[in-house]
DNA sequence: GTTTATGCAAAAGGTTTGCACGTTG
DNA sequence: CAACGTGCAAACCTTTTGCATAAAC
């Protein structure tokens, strides 16, 4: 079940790459290694926490190397920028086949994510009577999660 | 149809006097002014924006009681924060029989309000199926709104 | 009179940018 | 070698706090 074939991880980089390309921007290996670590992890990162793990890869990074690749990667489609009203900005890589929303925990913090097809489509029905064309979407949903309510009686 | 019985407004109000008298918190003019105004109006403010208003209502007032009050009425319920990633927090008043969710528009900035009772019904049976304890949730929309598809063509 | 609320200014926290130097093509 | 990318430090912007003073009870 860890073995997969050449899709997603490819389908991103081609992304990039032709984002890359269009714009006259080059190849360098530390957004390399940004983007390599980002897009393999299934993690909502705030800049900082990212920024930590990749120093221990590539110590020299400095913290603006990060921050720039996160929103180029946010422009050209390759994360998406959460907000779980923490006070700091979070990007998560949005393989285009999956895309969920979140349970935030007050409590303890943890991030429950789910998905469902019918609140989606509900949404786009909205959308469409309101002539909105979407983008993107975030649903939220804050409150205690199972386990934190044990906790308390 | 401006005319109103004493519902909504009155409403709001005892919930945070008894949210104050709890506390022993002090019945402040200034806060009242703040409090009135917030709460009377249909709008997502920033902190500066609402300051600026109030500014002229009441002159010598000063960021910090814009700051803290609203972080107050969001403490009580009469205020619920809003996210709509522009980097600045942002709270409307929260009458506790219209919670509503948005369609942002990334061109114009301009906010749509929506209510679907599909989608939040479908909400809580996501919420359930994870013991889940919902306090609030948000659901926004970011795409591009009617009006700025058509001035694009 | 004691306690809470306020304004001010400074601190804190996160984000963004200018610039000299390093890399890429 | 020309153009882009990076690290560093400083700038920026919003949020938060300490403290002396003012207002409420």
């Amino acid at each position: 079940m860890k073995m997969k074939f050449n899709t997603k991880e490819d389908i991103d980089t081609n992304r990039l790459e032709r984002f890359r390309k269009e714009r006259g921007m080059k190849n360098s290996t530390r957004r390399a290694v940004v983007v390599a670590h980002f897009l393999s992890r299934d993690r909502h990162y705030s800049v900082e926490e990212l920024y930590q793990e990749i120093k221990r890869i590539e110590p020299g990074i400095g913290y603006s190397t990060i921050y720039r690749t996160l929103k180029l990667l946010n422009r050209c489609g390759l994360a998406s920028q959460c907000d779980f009203a923490d006070g700091r900005q979070r990007f998560e890589p949005c393989h285009s086949t999956k895309h969920h929303d979140h349970l935030i925990c007050r409590k303890c913090g943890r991030i429950i994510e789910f998905k469902n097809d019918d609140i989606e489509k509900l949404q786009e029905s909205v959308a469409r009577r309101h002539q909105f064309q979407v983008e993107s979407h975030q649903l939220k949903l804050f409150g205690i999660c199972a386990s934190c309510q044990t906790k308390t009686g």
